[in-house]
DNA sequence: TGACTTGTCCAAAGCGCTTTGGGGAGGCGG
DNA sequence: CCGCCTCCCCAAAGCGCTTTGGACAAGTCA
């Protein structure tokens, strides 16, 4: 079934029933009832085609997850802000393209998602230092919107992102008043913008209080649960141990965990835990109402949803100015933070 | 750029530009050459709406994502497919597109995908009991690959699964023969295929060994850490607790393993652990060379890769003959399992 | 009453590609 | 020398929609 023939079966033109479909005014109350009638008895649905090729609006938007050996992008993470972002996009009518390309071959592929105009615009993820693909899109003039700021680039760029700053020197704070003075920070890899500010609000509060940063007391990468592990082993096998964690994921936090009580000590008693809940849904942090560890919390899943209002904001008001949305962490009180313990 | 100037510049016709770029034998090979590398310099693409409209092939392959406030279907094995999945689409240069849909939309959904012709096919997650997308998809004549089987279908139908009974068939008896008498299952939703068959398998192994299967060790739900921990605490607080559970993920094992040490017991001495390991690249069990838990193992980024695969052959062939990939997981040994301990 | 809006509708020209149905030039055999 | 075949190439007709530029009738106003 198409527009020809529908028109047809009602005695009407295409440009007039297409008209009724689209709500313009140019036609008759009593006809766009007929045409919608119609249309809804044969099932009538505009191929997607035909009308981004007359359009010229391709109503997709991209997403480029670029796969190394090395690192995995594919993380927990990265399903639940795709989630929000697909709620949006759904609801606007928008189709959520998702391209899945080496590493190596990242920038080509931004090329020709614009060059063959199969998006109206792309969501760019887990930026880094000094990211390259800032100035890429600039280029092609894709609208795009970023998961996450950069660092090192002069010019104004559209962002949603955490105060992840605030939030680790919060975190860090409160277990400076709690009394502890060797914390370690199980960190992010250290290329990744996130990780890079999360460190400096860490060392922000220590510093505040004349604590020099112990390298000893720092791992950074991939955040599985052996990374928490494997830190908590080995930090607290040191002659000097923390008696606080700060974790950049529950996965992590729950290997530090699990490297604690190995030590045959207790959280919350001999070694606290604060760790960054991004709240996702297969990964809890116990229940909203109580969590298991004290967490520094903010929903991936909503900075999904606000990304793709943002970039749908851009590209229907054909709007250039660079917006940016910096979302609070909340910090909750969970079972895992305790005062230092006594030497 | 498109094809009437670049056309236009080389002095040539369209249908000439066209032929050339797309392989057809009409052209010199003088010629060809000429558009490739005009083309190449003129860094010019195809515009895919105009293509897809004129060829009628979608070039795109559809996903869709019931989200409901019950379950989560967002969860960290559906990245993974989509990673392999993702793949395969990017070589043979479809278009990945997922649909976000609350649940009591999804077969709306399916219809508009199909009626609107933006896929050329679509990939079937997480079947349940019953499922009735088989049947929507049959009307629609819409090219399909489910991953995991649907129980109580009589017709034939496209699928790659891993042969969960005997996976966990396998499993039981392993830990049967180390002595184990009660097993926990720590299953997924009983709504669930793969949950059920695994059930299954679990059932018959201890039939044969002439145990009828305790619904006290039995927990089925989401697959967490919380699951995992809650079913270990509460079934090792029986009066007959259970010597070994066979979990149905990473997560509830981690749970589990929470659960044991809590009870001042040691996995793999007190307590036996198997699970199923997918192999996701963000939850890993141990090294491949040494595993933590003792696992039948099968990736689901491959299965992810083979439905791609099966799906994209089907669609290009026009073949509607329905094909079917089992594959067996592999039970590694791990530390997570030891005899069952004396009385 | 005639000029001018206003309200409804339509024909036709795109959007950028593919593909059908030739057409002309050159080579070959008879 | 003529007819035929092969090799290259092209014009034009779609694909299914939107949108421009009217057309026609009815209503409005002086």
């Amino acid at each position: 079934m198409n527009l020809k023939t529908l028109a047809q079966e009602l005695g009407l033109s295409p440009t007039t029933v297409s008209r009724a479909l689209n709500g313009y005014p140019e036609v008759s109350e009593a006809t766009r009832q007929r045409v919608l009638s119609a249309a809804a008895a044969a099932n009538y649905q505009p191929n997607t085609q035909a009308k981004r090729l007359a359009t010229g609006r391709a109503m997709a938007i991209g997403h480029i997850i670029p796969i190394s050996d090395r690192h995995e992008i594919v993380n927990p993470v990265f399903a639940d802000f795709i989630a929000g972002a697909g709620e949006i996009y759904a609801n606007a009518g928008y189709d959520m393209v998702i391209t899945i390309v080496p590493d190596n071959l990242e920038a080509r592929a931004y090329g020709e998602l614009s060059s063959k105009g199969n998006v109206d615009g792309v969501l760019v993820h887990a930026p880094r230092l000094n990211d390259h693909r800032i100035a890429l899109l600039d280029d092609l003039s894709l609208p795009y919107v970023m998961h996450g700021r950069v660092n090192g680039t002069r010019k104004p760029y559209s962002w949603v992102d955490v105060n992840n700053t605030r939030a680790f020197e919060r975190a860090t704070n409160f277990l400076l008043d709690l009394g502890h003075r060797r914390i370690a920070l199980i960190n992010g890899i250290s290329d990744m913008d996130f990780a890079r500010r999360r460190k400096l609000g860490y060392e922000r509060a220590l510093s505040a209080r004349g604590i020099t940063p112990d390298p000893a007391l720092l791992t950074e990468g991939e955040m599985t649960e052996a990374q928490g592990h494997d830190s908590a082993r080995s930090m607290l096998a040191l002659p000097d141990p923390p008696t606080a964690f700060l974790t950049a994921s529950l996965l992590s936090a729950m290997g530090v965990r699990r490297g604690i009580e190995e030590n045959g000590l207790t959280m919350g008693r001999d070694v606290s835990i604060v760790t960054h809940d991004d709240e996702l849904g297969y990964l809890r942090n116990g229940t909203a109402q109580e969590p298991i560890f004290t967490a520094t919390r903010s929903s991936v899943r909503e900075a999904g949803r606000r990304c793709a209002q943002m970039l749908i904001s851009h590209i229907e008001r054909g709007d250039t100015q660079p917006r940016s949305d910096l979302m609070e962490a909340v910090l909750v009180l969970g079972q895992s933070t305790g005062p230092a313990p006594k030497r």
